[in-house]
DNA sequence: TTGACATAGTGTACACACAACACTATTATT
DNA sequence: AATAATAGTGTTGTGTGTACACTATGTCAA
């Protein structure tokens, strides 16, 4: 079966900067590649787009089909058409990047043959095609967004002690962050429900658990809050 | 001549909103369609994506074909694939949003045979497709944009009074801004040169004209200096 | 030429937000 | 019981945003 047109088309694919967050820095999710072109590189998850499913809908397949990962923040990035940024033919590829709770994601990397992993995003090896440049872009849209939408805690397990919150910031930023003046901050937005818990297994005096209340966030935003750290 | 795929391909094209400022209002230019679907209806220029240009090549070929426009800002906007869209096939579009000197592109509009004119903003007519969308996205970006980043410069001839930047943002933010605050804040940017010149051709005191000075605000940012009205 | 009118151009005071900074409290571990 | 590790907490100075009203200058018309 073959498909016909009166004038040549580029193909469309989608690919997905994952990020993540451990306890050291933030990560992306790479695949390994087993076909050519760059067959053996790590890349960015991704596939071609098919005509049944929206752009976002293509990127949550691919994320699924070759990560595992669902039910995660994705939003679109930017769309590159360099004319000769696929050896094979024009490909344009519509970008998205996701935040996902590391936590949630951990074992299911290597869910079909590819090999997949977890990268440091200052730390990454060479990668196939233009996706270097998509993953600093991508580096880039969320260092700037994280200061004015609460996208952050999406990286964040539900539960969270403020120090992780702290720190979350201070690895996306790239710099240090006063304890007092952030949690002064933080707090007084209004946006976090302090829990009833503490966290569990630490050697030393245990942090309060808090999590983000997207309901009040909400009704705060239509107020004319504006978050902003 | 016809090209023929193993899968089938999504149409690609670009999609350009194209913005003025004049003494009144925020504009747009439109585009009346003299085809189906959407026949007579007004719309963004654009159209569809050679295989031989890049998506902004594309953009400013659009553009030039459609409007005259030639050497404007153009930023991409965002990309649209929803599968019905188009009632004819699947479109997905690649939205530009452009800022031009309406003072120097008030004639050009009707360059080849379609009809095209500048429409405000807030009073534009039923567009095609999901144009409406488009320029909704397309006018809050701006509306964040223009806030930290001197993109509104683009919109003003090249050399300008304090009043105008001033109107230019009380239109864009939709909000009356305080005129001796504003001055301040411009002024101590140390982005503005001051001229040896006053507007002409007004009916009372006439004030004196400035311009842009792009160096300097490179210079600026490299030392960590962040514009932001 | 003079007066009316239209906009240019200018400074201060108050409130609020941001930044710098160090010690006590609590829990686990030995 | 002592040690180690992190949690948790206030104040002060500095700078920035905001509110606010009058004088200066040029045009135009009588």
């Amino acid at each position: 079966m073959s498909y016909s047109y009166e004038y040549p088309r580029a193909a469309l694919t989608v690919d997905c900067v994952v990020f993540g967050l451990d306890d050291d820095d933030l990560k992306v999710l790479l695949i390994q590649r087993d076909l050519p072109p760059f067959e053996g590189r790590w890349a960015l998850p991704g596939g071609f787009v098919r005509l049944d499913e929206s752009l976002e809908e293509s990127a949550r397949r691919e994320l699924r089909e070759e990560t595992g990962i669902e039910n995660v923040y994705l939003e679109q990035l930017y769309t590159i058409g360099e004319i000769d940024r696929d050896p094979r033919e024009r490909v344009v590829t519509v970008t998205y990047y996701a935040l996902v709770k590391l936590t949630d994601h951990q074992v299911q990397a290597a869910t079909d043959a590819r090999n997949a992993a977890w990268f440091a995003v200052d730390d990454v090896p060479a990668l196939a095609f233009d996706h270097a440049k998509i993953l600093e872009m991508a580096h880039e849209r969320l260092r700037g967004k994280v200061r004015y939408q609460p996208i952050g805690f999406e990286l964040l397990p539900a539960k969270f002690t403020l120090r992780q919150i702290q720190h979350l910031y201070e690895v996306v930023l790239d710099r240090p962050l006063d304890k007092r003046n952030f949690r002064k901050k933080i707090l007084s937005m209004d946006i976090l429900v302090e829990l009833d818990e503490v966290e569990t297994d630490v050697a030393h005096r245990a942090a309060r658990l808090y999590k983000f209340d997207r309901r009040k966030y909400q009704r705060l935003t239509k107020q004319g809050f504006n978050f902003e750290i």
